[in-house]
DNA sequence: ATGTCTTTTGATAGTTACTGTCAAATTTTA
DNA sequence: TAAAATTTGACAGTAACTATCAAAAGACAT
């Protein structure tokens, strides 16, 4: 049998999925409630009934439950979408705003919420920006593939870094105005990014 | 009397100094020789000559006594020294580029080593980065004056978003090729940006 | 169902980065 | 030299992690 989809699979998979979830809620709803330095993992284990190397196995790091996503996949899945007669960075522009589109009211929300404390919190932010170099390399493979160079080759690398430089910035503000639409946003920025950065 | 300038201000302060980068120095070399995280504070502070309680009091964290520079005085300083018909972007790449090219081949080669060390160990390029939302808002600053428009515009915020994002994959890309030359790569990736970021 | 095998869990005992406090030592100032 | 201000080190504590290991729970063959 493949050892992937099993219907569903075991009750072993299902119960450390829900776990997990369970988990990540408790956690931001201390996050909310206590502030993210002030939230001891102790206390997030018994709030979710765990015990607190329990916790760990599931997250490596106190950082980790909250910045733990899969946006990535639905990023290449998006891009790999995008019309073959876009430019690369058209591409990516489209895969990101469609990438949002589709996320539901609550997944929108819950994501203005996490960018928030991510954006406030140091360590969260460190971590944050620390994984956005995955997606820059991602990025780089992607635009990579489609205009047949190499991930290593100097336009590439620059291409994905001025993407996520322009992510980031837009993280930021979007931190601090939250009311601001975020697909909104990142779409006016990446428009100037291909209208050539004019200043 | 005004507390700041007293001629060289008193042995207090110029003893600080000496401590400070005598323990930078020594915990540099630890670094090299055991390891970031197999070298513990509790060492650096014997092989400085200084308690554990002291070493704090000089850097807040153990990344601290790595990461902190005085770049971002300096780029200021390159900046504004750049002749006002360039464009913001061609004076940040000059700015940069000059910057590099006044230091000494000493300091260039112990930017290399921080560097790999930093973008090697995940928590130091954690909080590298993370450092380098300051310099992205200095950024914006400097070219919100230059241009005559306020720092939270979004063509302002995108501009300083795009330009640290190139120099993140430029330090990323010297720290897996540190015989390259740092100055050119960030000149090159910066004059493509400055084309348009053609694919 | 039963027993066996494998995986997951929780308890326990560390290590280490970091914080707070206070008295002793050192530098500055009068 | 005396007094005031600052720096230092010792001590005690917190909390994020790590390693280990026996017990509990799920998977599986008979």
């Amino acid at each position: 049998m493949s050892p992937d989809d099993k219907r569903t699979m075991g009750l072993r998979e299902r119960k450390k999925a829900k776990t997990m979830a369970v988990v990540q809620m408790h956690a931001l709803r201390l996050f909310r409630e206590l502030g993210y330095n002030a939230t001891t993992v102790e206390q997030i284990a018994e709030a979710a009934e765990i015990s607190p190397s329990t916790f760990f196995r599931y997250f490596p790091t106190k950082e980790d439950v909250l910045l733990r996503d899969n946006y990535d996949p639905v990023l290449v899945d998006a891009f790999e979408a995008q019309p073959s007669h876009l430019s690369p960075l058209q591409a990516v522009r489209g895969a990101m705003v469609s990438a949002i589109a589709d996320m539901s009211a609550d997944e929108l929300a819950t994501m203005r919420e996490r960018n928030e404390l991510i954006m406030t919190v140091p360590e969260l932010r460190a971590a944050s920006l620390n994984s956005l170099t995955q997606t820059m390399q991602l990025i780089a493979e992607l635009a990579a593939k489609r205009t047949g160079r190499e991930p290593d080759d100097a336009a590439v690398r620059t291409f994905a870094g001025a993407i996520i430089g322009v992510n980031i910035s837009v993280m930021l503000y979007y931190a601090e105005h939250p009311d601001a639409d975020f697909a909104v946003l990142l779409d006016e920025a990446l428009s100037k990014l291909e209208a050539g950065l004019l200043l």
